[in-house]
Order: C-alpha cells, then structure tokens, then sequence
RNA sequence: GGAGACGUCGCAUAGCCCGGUCGAGUGCGCCUCACUGCUAAUGAGGUAGACCCCUUAAAGGGUCUCGGGGGUUCAAAUCCCCCCGUCUCCGCCA
C-alpha cells in the first residue's frame, strides 16, 4: 500500500509509476475523490460524536424533569451519530479498497516494459560446451530417471500433472541443497525458520498476493486457509500488527517451506520435468529494515543468491526485470537465471525484490524511530528453490554415461562426490 | 472431540456482579530530573497507537482503540450475541 499522504502530494509520480507497470493510472484518481469524501465523513462524524460525548455527561448529572427532556434530545442525537458513523465506515472501507488496487512505485532504475524487456546486468561462468565434450547433453528428466531421483510417472499417477516424487539421490540432493543454504545463511547472521504453509487471509493480502497474483494461489474455501506460494508470504506477516525496535534492525530471517502453486494461466509451458510444478521446497531469505538500508540490503540479498549459484558451479546471468513483470510488491527485482544446456536457455532459479515499505504498510509493520513510529521496509530473496536447482545441477554436470558430478560445495552433505546410475 | 477458565495501556494485575466520577488504578520494567565519590537505594515527573481538523515549523483541538465484530443504551472495559485466540482437565493421536 502507498501512503494516502503521498498520493495525494505526488499523484503525477504515482500515476507514471502506474503507467510504467502497464497498470491503470486513472486508480489514483480514484483514490484521490475517495479518500477526498472519507475525510469529509470523518470530519462530519467526528463533530457530532464531540457534541453527544459532551451531552451525555450532562445527562449523568441532570436530574427529574430535566433529565427526561434531555434524554429525548439525546435520542435524536444518537441516531445523527450512527448515520454519520455509517457513511464514514462505508468511505473509509472504499478508499482503502482503493488503495490497495495501487501497485508499489517503481523504482526509477527499473527498466520499462514487459516481461521480455529486462535488462542483462551481468553473466557469471560459461556455458559448457556439449561439442567439446563430444556427447548430446540429456535433460533433467532423462538424469532424473537414469539416477532413480526423479519420479514424475508416480507423481502424475497419485497427484496428476506437474507433481513428482524425489527418491534416492533427488531426496538426498534436496536435502543437501537445503543444508548447505540454511547453514550458509546462518554463517551470515540469518535467522533459520520454517513456516507454516497454510495462512489466513489477511497474511495473504498484506504481501499482496490478492491482486493480480491470486490466480495462481491454492485455498481452502471450506477451512478459509490458503497455501502458501512463497515463505515470504508466512515470513512478511511474522511481524505483521508490531512495532519493532529500529536498533534491532536489520532482522534478516532464512525461511524454508513448501511452496504450492496452481500455475493457472501456464498451459502447456514447461509440461516436461520439474521446471514448473505445483509443490516445491524452497529456502528464502527475508529481512526487515529501515527504508533508507533497503536498496542496499537488496544488493546483498543478490549477493547471497550469486554465491549460492557459484557454489552450484552452475553458469548463470542476472537480469534486471522489467516493471510490467515485478508483481504488484516490488519496486526493483533482480532474478537470476541458470543455464539449462537442454533448453539452450537461462532460465529463473532465484529472484530477489525491494518492496520498499509497500508490504509493511498492509501487515502493518513499523518501527520506533525516535519518537516516530514508521512503517520498515521489506526485501525477500530466494535462497534455493530446490526443483530447479536439481535441474540445472544435473543437466550441467551431467557425464556421458548419464552420471553426475556432485558440486565440492555439497559434497559435505551428500557424502558422494558423482551421482551413479542405478 | 467433551468440560471449564480466561483475553485490560511493554510485563504482571485491579476494575466488570451494581453502565456515567475509567483512556483506565497499582506493581515491575523503561526514560528524564533531583540527591549521593560510582553503583544501588530514595524522591518527583514521564512512559501506546491510529486517524481527522488547524497550522504545516512548533504548539493546539477532536475522534477512535480495554482480543475482533455486532447489538442494547442519551452513555459500554462494564450488559447481550457471534467470532478468534490462550490456558487447565478428560479422551484420541503423529
């Protein structure tokens, strides 16, 4: 959510901001004539309620005849403040509604466009060139299947589409994977935690997941409960309705979750292995902090994600995604995209956002500045999602004969240095 | 799943039966000041948030919030209803 005082100072920035996300600008007019009537209520209520609370202490005091002729003045009075009570309920809960239709401000950096118009910041490694190694590289599933770590026939047969199980070395693999994260990440001074996957409502709204997004979001109509598509969504709301002590900033949390996606609106794209599937495990990083540290906690986030990836050994780029594909929460995303040699193509495997105090705002999380509370800013970071992770591992260290090398970072945790055939 | 108790200003509690003098007392914690070589102790004061108006620099005025929502009433922490949560006991269970 964008501060109403803002909005109302800054409409045009607002307004481009909407513009340059391929969003309706005409919201915040909206928003303006909205919020223009709920202050108008306000005002109307507020003085009638001041007169009854003044009236109704003289009624305490009054007594015989009076106080029967004050009581029916009462009465009219009591009525006027329970109409003005209503209209200004009924403004209040409009202008909030939209509010809450306004995507974050973009970041002025952000490239503009569409989803194919971001900006390549950087590459990191090379791809492996497959000629020179003198075989035809086999995909993920192939491995998966070779190796006994990926079950996709079972996972259709129980679960249907876009479902797997990971057995042998893919269960060990994720459980490396996760390790080698979570124990990295508390090297770096993160809190471990592990969510809840299901959550109510407004923990789902707050992050913004509501909008534009909730097509893609499972529920529970019959419990009021939905599944969490991200442990930023559980980590957001950790804090949500507190106040937290701005010395103790920034709070850096390492979650690990499941994470439950529809896909709706991904027919036919990546029906083939675990690219794109509806459950996965994942450890994210989220921190809370003061707003003026946010850019460059996002910075360190993408750092986190580049280390994580080298120590993959896997060839990746960083790319500056553009605003029409950013989410309603973010003002600046950076994804990173590994090298698939399969697809001859870089694909997403982590994505780090600012969301400046856009998401803090809705969960209500602020800080004790001085004498200001204010609300924090929240940045979160994928530190491993782990199907894509175990493809691009597999298909970029695979051998000829279909065995694959385990990365020295994991060895540790695998205790194997290759992946045998079974 | 059954029975009961409870949810108040950071923490612990009082107030609820008998509605107005309660935005709310007390203790602890914390902050400021005083006193004292330092600390401790003692004394005085302070100690939530949101919103609106006015000015927009400060100050000031007002409204709302006693788990959440609704109702009764001129008036609700206090009475009534619903919901949420916590705890205790019993049963069941990973």
């Amino acid at each position: 959510m964008i501060d109403i005082k803002y909005i109302r100072e800054n409409p045009d920035v607002v307004r481009a901001s909407q513009r340059g996300r391929g969003e309706d600008p005409t919201i915040v007019d909206q928003v303006l004539a909205a919020d223009e009537i709920r202050r108008a209520a306000i005002v109307e209520f507020e003085a009638l309620r001041a007169e009854q609370n003044i009236f109704s202490k003289s009624v305490g005091a009054a007594k015989g005849d009076e106080k029967i002729g004050l009581l029916e003045r009462g009465k009219a009075l009591s009525a006027q403040v329970k109409a003005a009570d209503a209209r200004r309920s009924e403004a209040e809960t409009k202008s909030q509604a939209l509010t809450l239709l306004l995507s974050n401000l973009l970041d002025p950096a952000a490239p503009i466009g569409g989803e194919e118009d971001f900006v390549v910041l950087e590459h990191i490694g090379t791809p492996r060139d497959f000629t020179k190694d003198g075989f035809e590289p086999k995909d993920h599933v192939e491995l998966g299947k070779l190796l006994g770590a990926i079950d996709i026939e079972r996972g259709a047969k129980v679960s249907g589409a876009r479902f797997y199980y990971l057995t042998g070395v893919g269960a060990l693999l994720e459980f490396a994977l996760i390790n080698y994260a979570i124990s990295s990440a508390v090297k770096a001074g993160f809190i471990p935690i592990i969510t809840p996957v299901l959550v109510k409502p407004p923990a789902m709204e707050g992050t913004g997941f509501l909008g534009q997004a909730a097509e893609d979001i499972f529920r529970l109509e019959k419990d009021d409960f939905y599944l969490v598509g991200t442990s930023e969504v559980p980590l957001a709301a950790f804090h949500m309705d507190e106040i937290l002590n701005s010395e103790k900033l920034p709070l850096r949390y390492a979650g690990y979750s499941t994470c439950f996606r529809r896909e709706a609106g991904a027919h036919g794209k990546d029906t083939r292995g675990i690219i794109r599937v509806h459950q996965f495990d994942k450890a994210e990083m989220f921190i809370f902090c003061k707003p003026e540290d946010a850019v460059a906690e996002h910075q360190r986030i993408l750092q986190w994600e580049k280390e994580f990836l080298n120590a993959m050994e896997i060839p990746f780029r960083v790319i500056d995604v553009a605003s029409g594909d950013l989410g309603s929460s973010a003002t600046r995303k950076f994804d990173c995209e590994a090298w698939i040699p399969t697809q001859n193509a870089y694909r997403e495997v982590t994505s780090a956002s600012n969301c400046t105090e856009f998401q803090a705002r809705r969960l209500n999380i602020r800080m004790k500045d001085g004498q200001n509370t204010k609300p924090v800013a929240t940045l979160n970071g994928t530190l491993v999602a782990v199907p894509r992770t175990i493809v691009a591992i597999l298909e970029n260290h695979q051998n000829a004969d279909g065995t694959v090398n385990v990365p020295k970072a994991l060895q540790p945790f695998l205790g194997m240095t290759r992946f045998e055939l079974v």
